[in-house]
DNA sequence: AGGGTTTTTT
């Protein structure tokens, strides 16, 4: 593809996908080097040693030998079998012949339908033409020769560790094969979880259609707001976070014969979580398995984590994918991109270009930059220049939309995205990829436990999750816009979220379970302070009690999904006669939290649109007028946020929890309904703010300084952010979130009384409590200022009688 | 007086 004069080396024997290639090299190199679940030869050989070893009958052998890297072999052609101890099974039939002591009467579930004529099982009635035409592309899959496996493997044991690369046909076809056997048993369902709702929800239509049943019969899916199952369903796709939530309700998933986590690797909270609660749930259930699937990458880590669970390998199947890598590092990668963009528009065959930039001003700028230069210059295959659209989340959808449309005639499509484009959006047709390898992360300091966004290398797996975006639909390129070595040296996995977050919700969530959040089995453990300080921040909010123990008020807390600051601040509004407000308040800080709209290019518009919904005393009041009158222009709503700078989708969202949060609220013996009679503005207001107050007291801030505040919490010095409409100058403020960017910032205020934080914690705001000095002095004055009324008050009582 | 938000999810 390149005429190999320019800069770009090509690297031998690193195209990859099903034609043999190594995949990705430099993984396994990757992984010694850096400790991350390294196989050291000696410490590996004798732990394998204990284990029978099963060798996979593989029909497409070739391509399984292919994909191995040298030391990845153990990994892909071979599945290790272990009898793990504590391994019980009731003896019936069913399990006698998933082990092979009896004739396999597997297949006859396994083929069903695969003959003309014959019925589907689960309606009874002949497969669609449909059905015959899907099953045509299912036996492609790799993971279609590895059927007969899986349902041995998992018939085996209770454990089963299952990974395989993009295009295996794991998360079709696993949980679909699975449930032809497990799916009715003692009438309970198989779950699968996925870490976003969008995958939930097209697994779960595709594989209704390719069982030829109707969604939300046999097959459904369940997340937040919606539930597509029935009594039917024995196969239900789910957002992780969704059924971590069930726990609460059912903490042994009884519903449940087995549950299949899904992109592990992904190493999302929730699903951290659930696995170390389903490990437990495996030990106390006899009737329950737990598959967990993931990429290829942490796989002896999940291995060990589940008592030396086996692993099932499947191989992936793309197209191949040619990386090349610089041979010398950029300086301004930004100005590389741009060069190797103009490059391959030139000179490369005809073919959509992805690009990955950090934001929305990077993005634009080269967009701009783009249209400008390439706009209608002719490249291969390209005679009309360049089409560039943006790609970023908070993009309104039909912008979004674009970007899977048709460029115009002739044109070469390049679409210039973030992250989003790395896992949740899909985009075919893509035959080059061009990787600056930066991404902005979340970086969170324990000091002074502030987070904030950082540009930083991407992690090994995010490169090659990047470039297997170039080899869906057919062969492609990625350009990775730094040297090989780079590569080499780039950190494995992407850091797992638990491990820089704030865990309060879920320690609350363990407690509530009576588990143990010190002792919990964590896959990674998260830093122990992190969990001290979810205790202690829950004993200060009074969920749980001096033992640790659970309130009847912490019980309450636990039901609402939202962080438990929210919850209190929720179940304190209905005494104070504003529910609706708060409900309304707390739904747009946990549904909504970016709905205003801030182009660059219309920033002062959108300021101004901005400024007629500002309350000079309180953000979270902003955002309950932004509430109100998004709800009374709901019928008109695309058109009213567009001309307002509203993220209509945000919003949107926020009137869905809002409905969920009620619901709950009403359920636990709370009147929703607020109390307007006897309310001025301002006694309404002072209400709202109180109840704020109640939940986030430990979120307060003291001026110090003309315009600077000092947090409580951590004596972090703040300014208010700019985007704040607070003009007040109030001596106490609640913050929703501090930034560091430029400064440090506090976004989302409000202004309080000192009296209200005192009288929300009065444990926690005690003066020697704080190290500061003028946090220190203020909440003395406070203090003293109470007795100094009360003792007025008294001689007020004296002098009266 | 003054400025940047990657991305998910209950």
């Amino acid at each position: 593809m390149s005429n190999g004069n320019d800069r770009w080396s090509a690297l031998k024997g690193d195209s990859q996908g099903s034609d043999g290639g190594r995949r990705y090299g430099g993984y396994s190199k990757q992984y010694n080097r850096k400790g991350y679940g390294s196989r050291q030869s000696s410490g590996s050989e004798s732990r394998y040693n204990s284990w029978d070893r099963y060798q996979v009958k593989t029909e497409d052998g070739e391509v399984l030998r292919g994909s191995q890297g040298s030391s990845d072999r153990r990994y892909s052609n071979r599945v290790i079998e272990t009898k793990p101890r504590w391994s019980r099974f009731s003896d019936n039939q069913k399990d006698r012949a998933a082990r092979g002591d009896e004739p396999q009467v597997l297949r006859k579930d396994l083929d069903v339908g695969d003959g003309k004529g014959e019925l589907n099982p689960f309606t009874g009635r002949s497969f669609s033409r449909n059905y015959y035409r899907l099953l045509e592309l299912r036996k492609k899959l790799p993971i279609y020769n590895h059927r007969d496996e899986v349902l041995k493997i998992v018939g085996e044991n209770k454990f089963v560790v299952l990974v395989g690369d993009t295009g295996s046909g794991k998360t079709t076809q696993v949980p679909q094969i699975l449930s032809m056997k497990y799916g009715k048993e003692n009438n309970k369902l198989i779950a699968c979880t996925q870490p976003r709702r969008i995958a939930a929800v097209t697994v779960a239509q595709r594989v209704a259609e390719e069982m030829d049943v109707r969604l939300g019969d046999e097959v459904g899916y369940s997340i937040r707001y919606e539930d597509e199952t029935s009594s039917r369903t024995i196969l239900k796709y789910c957002t992780d976070g969704l059924l971590l939530r069930e726990s609460v309700t059912d903490p042994l998933f009884s519903k449940y014969s087995m549950i299949i986590i899904d992109e592990a690797h992904e190493r999302t909270i929730s699903t951290d979580i659930l696995m170390g609660m389903l490990k437990q749930v495996v030990f106390e259930r006899e009737d329950f398995r737990l598959v967990v699937m993931s990429a290829t990458l942490d796989a002896e880590k999940l291995q060990k984590y589940f008592n030396n669970a086996p692993l099932i390998s499947i191989p992936g199947r793309m197209y191949p994918v040619e990386i090349k890598y610089l041979e010398e590092p950029v300086e301004d990668y930004l100005q590389a991109t741009i060069e190797a963009i103009s490059q391959i528009h030139k000179e490369e065959p005809a073919g959509d270009i992805l690009v990955f930039l950090n934001g929305e001003d990077e993005i634009s700028t080269a967009v701009k930059d783009l249209e400008e230069s390439l706009g209608s210059v002719p490249g291969e295959g390209h005679p009309s220049g360049v089409h560039v659209l943006p790609l970023f989340s908070s993009l309104p959808s039909n912008a979004i939309q674009k970007v899977f449309e048709d460029p115009p005639k002739n044109k070469r499509k390049i679409v210039i995205a973030t992250n989003v484009a790395e896992t949740s959006i899909t985009i075919d047709g893509i035959v080059y990829v061009v990787d600056p390898g930066f991404s902005k992360q979340k970086v969170y300091n324990p000091r002074n436990r502030v987070e904030s966004l950082q540009v930083a290398p991407v992690s090994a797996a995010s490169a090659v999750q990047r470039s297997g975006r170039a080899g869906r639909t057919r062969a492609g390129v990625t350009y990775r816009l730094y040297t090989e070595d780079a590569f080499e040296g780039l950190t494995a996995m992407t850091y797992p979220e638990i491990l820089r977050s704030n865990l309060n919700s879920v320690v609350l969530q363990l407690r509530t379970l009576s588990m143990n959040p010190v002792e919990f089995d964590f896959l990674d453990p998260p830093p122990p302070e992190t969990v001290m300080r979810a205790l202690e921040c829950l004993l200060y909010l009074g969920a749980l009690d001096q033992t640790g123990q659970v309130t009847k008020f912490g019980k309450a807390m636990s039901v609402f999904p939202l962080d438990p600051e929210l919850s209190r601040t929720l179940l304190a509004a209905p005494e104070l006669g504003v529910a609706q407000e708060v409900l309304a308040i707390v739904a747009m800080v946990s549904a909504a939290p970016n709905c205003f709209v801030r182009p660059l290019n219309k920033a002062r518009e959108a300021d101004q649109a901005k400024r007629r919904f500002e309350a000079e005393e309180s953000d979270h009041l902003t955002l309950l007028n932004v509430y109100t009158e998004y709800m009374i222009h709901n019928n008109s709503s695309q058109q009213w946020c567009w001309e307002n700078f509203l993220n209509e989708r945000a919003l949107q969202s926020a009137a869905k929890a809002k409905e969920q949060l009620e619901r709950l609220l009403e359920q636990q013996g709370y009147s929703t309904k607020s109390k307007r009679i006897g309310f001025d503005y301002y006694g309404q207001s002072i209400a709202i703010r109180k109840a704020i107050a109640q939940g986030n007291f430990m979120f307060s801030a003291v001026e110090c300084k003309r315009a600077t505040y000092l947090t409580t919490k951590d004596n972090v010095e703040v300014k208010l952010h700019p985007s704040s409409g607070v003009r007040t100058r109030p001596t106490w403020l609640i913050y929703n979130e501090l930034v560091i960017t430029t400064k440090a910032f506090i976004r989302t205020v409000t202004q309080v009384e000192g009296g209200w934080l005192l009288e929300s914690s009065p444990n926690y705001f005690t003066p020697d409590h704080f190290t500061n000095d003028i946090v220190s002095y203020e909440i003395a004055k406070l203090t003293g200022e109470r007795k100094k009324s009360r003792s007025a008050m008294n001689t007020n009582l004296r002098q009266a009688y």
